[in-house]
RNA sequence: GCCGAAGUGGUGGAAUUGGUAGACACGCCAUCUUGAGGGGGUGGUGGGUAAUCCCCGUGGGGGUUCAAAUCCCCCCUUCGGCACCA
């Protein structure tokens, strides 16, 4: 054993042996009990960051520490690498997207290597391989014959930074890309022939089991089920005056139905125009139209937009009083929710309220209460609360929420209308304008139309010769021996579908595809997937609590269907780790700084290229624009992998944010060059010794030390279990302490031997999984001749930590008055004596009468008096 | 506006079936070791105070209780999600 710790070394020397021995590599084992570990795989961008050292740290705690409880544990990488960097990096430098993919894998997976992570790397794989898509082209075949793959001409958001569609899930509230450029000049509005898959038809599924999934974060949840968004309410068809069509509407006030007095349509309502045609108002109609779809959705929908809109010069009747509505065109009508009217009932909605005053039209009141009486002359606002109906014919006098229900039914009966559930999720948006993605197996026929390519024809594989130019345009559309094809029905001349499937399709099934990675004959093999599947722990980041969570849950759902899996949810468990910040500094000329461009002058803080003033900005997320990154490569260089990942899983619990400390990362250093002193200190005097038997009695520093000893495996065990990563270190740590003051150190005594022996041995153990390589080359020293990962994970003694004297602490009117050490045997009536007994307490409770006396067994006497 | 999470020393954070607030670490202080520096060992470190007495103290205010960081009510702040969703 080298009498310093050489981190560089070890590292090397453990991850050679591990990776000679296969010892990460599983297989599936019937008669072991399965745990399948997941972190979300990264894209290949060029290098790790520290946000995949937190979360790979993370997960390799818990995979290494199953493997020692027995489990047989599937802990797999791969890579996300189909997406918009790689083209991005085509255009700039003109380099091939898979050569700059695959010269990133390589890199990064070298850089996860040199963590030290446990994964069987047997199992990798890339999804821009055509090994993978090609799977994922015939899901989308299966789907498209199933009616869940679509195309449809529709109104799509478009980013012009990335040249590209965007899902809805993909655009921010403040209407920017989910990708987050710099220049975020916000995303448009564009009319496109697009793919898309079903996901609605699967919104109350997905809704329904949000509430039997309580392994994940209930903030996760919320998220999914605000954004699924269930509306419940009706369906109201009102007639055209002087047609046989009608108007349908979704509202979730059918109860107000009496005061509809006009009615609303999206600007990108069919009927918007078409009313108007041949009207004085045709004009005035088609300019206010255009002058919506040009203008930034986000905008014209923000809360704060003042309510536009126009007449249309047509009219509808309400269903229910027969009166005359007029039509009008409004801007906050959203075309994409509910049929793209609405009823407008200005008494008891706000839009509508407001809306009326400004057009000056008709307020009908349908709903009062006992307290307010409500008069449509005077009325400030709409009344949006509940109460009894009035002016509402034979439902008058009914409570509003029971008339929603009798209302609902009427319009059924009637064959007005109807219940209806309304949902916000959309359905997703699949087409991207992208060269470096799975192709769509599609082709279309001047004769036959869009014909799907068949099975046999599979796979479509991507042009490797192309060239890339980012004109917003596929590059695939100017690729001849690409689009020009065969059609499959007619043999005639047809053409290639170009768009490309969004990346998020990859990474909704590469959970599964991890059971199977090497299986040619199908996407999966269901044995082994039955065997693996679901996903027992889940880790990444809360920045996908919507897109990749929600989409991997509903192409769970499909593959089941299509009997490709067995289980409707993938994921058992979910960890959404916190983020790694840094503080940022920012000068009012030359914006962010990174560290080394500021000096400090006295206690200020100064920009080294003005001189201006800086003021140490709050802690943000790392990230290359902010300058406050933090390279893994340097902290693996100067201080080694393993105390990355300590001072990673030390810093913070794991679901909170994680503040970067460089004074943090020296202390864990330390932590691990202390434990190393100790046992190169120790380990000649124990490598013949063994630890003692479970049940054996000890008195005096032996009794204690073994005590601390057994007390620490059960806290870290336990801390594991609940992800309680930073304290099961802190348990350790302690343990670390108590063997520096042991007396039980120096002494040659064979039973203090013993317990040292032991205590060290668990100090080691019990670090393995945190630091593995470490801990590999202390055990080595310790005289072990296997790698420590086939070590079972320790039991404690039970008896070992039972006390024979307890710490009783004495309260006074609930304050701490003092304490004392009495044997665990002594019972109820002896302990509050003894605490009566006390000198100070004696003395503060003199004179008085002591009223009460409450004794929690074990732990305090409160007297109170 | 609605929903959710959080607020504890100089700092990161412990402790919630109500029962010693501040484990562990960073920083700081003292002391020992070393020729010095670094490194290391030991001890101390919430505030007030000469004090091992006592008082105050878990965002603020009230309450329940023998006892509240923990439970209840009101308020404030921060972060995140949704939001003209009919």
């Amino acid at each position: 054993m080298n009498q310093r710790y050489q981190h560089k070394e070890i590292e090397e020397k453990w991850q050679k042996i591990w990776d000679r021995q296969k010892l990460f590599k599983v297989t599936e084992d019937p008669t072991k009990k399965k745990y399948y570990l997941l972190e979300m795989f990264p894209y290949p961008s060029g290098k790790i960051h520290m946000g995949h050292v937190r979360n790979y740290s993370i997960g390799d705690v818990v995979a290494r520490y199953k493997k020692m409880k027995g489990f047989n544990v599937l802990h797999p990488m791969a890579w996300d690498a189909f997406g918009m960097p790689a083209e991005n990096a085509a255009i700039e430098h003109g380099v091939h997207p898979a050569k700059w993919t695959y010269e990133n894998i390589d890199y990064m997976r070298n850089q996860l290597k040199r963590m030290g992570f446990s994964y069987d790397w047997d199992r990798e794989f890339a999804t821009c391989d055509v090994s993978y898509y090609q799977w994922e082209q015939l899901f989308f075949l299966k789907m498209y014959e199933k009616g869940l793959a679509y195309k449809r001409r529709s109104f799509v958001n478009w980013c012009e930074i990335c040249k590209t569609v965007l899902a809805n899930e993909q655009v921010m509230s403040d209407g920017t890309c989910w990708r987050g450029h710099a220049d975020d000049s916000g995303v448009t509005q564009k009319e496109l022939d697009q793919w898309f898959f079903k996901i609605t038809e699967y919104a109350e599924e997905l809704l329904e089991w949000c509430e039997k999934l309580p392994g994940w974060p209930e903030r996760v949840l919320t998220m999914q089920r605000n954004w699924i968004g269930k509306s419940i309410g009706a369906e109201i068809h009102f007639p055209l005056e002087n047609s046989k069509e009608v108007i349908k509407v979704f509202t979730t006030r059918q109860d107000t139905v009496f005061g509809a007095t006009f009615m609303s349509l999206a600007p990108e309502h069919p009927l918007a125009l078409s009313l108007s045609k041949g009207t004085a108002q045709e004009q005035s109609v088609r300019e206010f139209v255009e002058r919506m779809r040009r203008q930034d959705k986000i905008k014209r929908t923000a809360e704060t937009a003042e309510k536009e809109g126009i007449f249309t010069g047509g009219y509808c009747l309400n269903p229910l009083t027969q009166a005359r509505m007029p039509i009008f065109v409004a801007n906050f009508v959203l075309m994409e929710y509910g049929t793209g009217a609405v009823m407008a009932v200005p008494t008891h909605d706000q839009r509508d309220f407001e809306f009326a005053k400004k057009f000056g039209l008709p307020l009908i009141v349908v709903v009062q209460t006992e307290d307010l009486t409500l008069d449509a002359n005077t009325m400030a606002e709409a009344y949006e609360g509940e109460g009894f109906l009035v002016n509402s014919g034979q439902f008058n006098g009914m409570d509003s929420v029971r008339a929603r229900e009798k209302i609902a039914q009427y319009l059924e009966e009637k064959g007005l209308g109807g219940s209806r559930i309304s949902y916000r999720l959309r359905d997703w948006g699949i087409s991207r304008q992208r060269y470096w993605g799975a192709p769509i197996p599609i082709i279309y026929c001047d004769r036959c139309g869009t014909v799907s390519v068949p099975e046999k024809d599979l796979p479509v594989v991507l042009p490797s010769h192309v060239e890339i130019t980012g004109t917003g345009q596929s590059p695939l559309t100017g690729l001849k021996e690409f689009v020009e094809t065969r059609c499959p029905q007619c043999n005639g001349p047809a053409q290639r579908e170009t768009d490309t499937m969004d990346t998020f399709v990859e990474s909704s099934w590469y959970f599964d595809r991890f059971a199977c990675p090497d299986y040619d004959k199908g996407p999966l093999e269901k044995k082994r997937v039955d065997y693996w599947m679901p996903v027992d722990q889940y880790i990444g980041g809360i920045e996908h609590a919507i897109l990749h969570l929600l989409y991997s849950r509903f192409f769970t759902r499909v593959l089941k269907e299509m009997g490709w899996v067995s289980v409707s949810e993938p994921f058992t468990n979910l960890l959404t780790q916190g983020m790694v910040c840094k503080e940022v500094y920012e000068c009012p000329k030359d914006g962010y700084l990174f560290p080394d461009e500021v000096t400090l002058q006295g206690e200020k803080l100064h920009c080294q290229k003005c001189d201006s003033q800086i003021s140490i900005g709050r802690l943000e997320k790392m990230s290359k624009s902010k300058k406050n990154v933090v390279d893994p490569e340097y902290l693996i260089e100067k201080y080694g992998a393993d105390t990355a990942r300590m001072f990673c899983l030390f810093a913070s619990p794991p679901e909170k944010d994680l503040d970067w400390s460089d004074q943090g990362v020296e202390g864990s250093a330390r932590f691990l060059n202390r434990v190393w002193r100790l046992i190169y200190e120790q380990h000649h005097h124990l490598l013949n010794i063994r630890p003692l038997p479970f049940g054996v009695v000890l008195a005096g520093d032996q009794k204690a030390l073994r005590q601390k000893t057994h007390r620490t495996i059960k806290k870290v065990t336990e801390d594991i279990e609940r992800f309680h990563l930073n304290t099961a270190i802190s348990a350790i740590m302690e343990l670390v302490n108590e063997i520096y003051v042991s007396a039980l150190k120096d002494s040659t005594d064979e039973r203090s031997r013993k317990v040292i022996r032991e205590a060290m041995e668990m100090v080691v153990v019990l670090l393995s999984p945190f630091v593995p390589h470490f801990a590999e080359e202390l055990w080595e020293a310790l005289g072990f001749q296997e790698s420590i990962m086939k070590t079972q994970w320790p039991d404690y003694d039970p008896d070992a930590i039972l006390e024979d004297e307890i710490l009783i602490v004495i309260q006074i009117n609930g304050r701490l008055r003092d304490r004392m050490t009495i044997p665990v045997s002594y019972g109820e009536e002896e302990v509050k004596v003894w605490a009566l007994k006390s000198e100070r307490i004696q003395k503060l409770v003199e004179g008085k009468e002591i009223k009460r006396v409450i004794l929690v067994p074990k732990k305090l006497v409160n007297i109170v008096c």
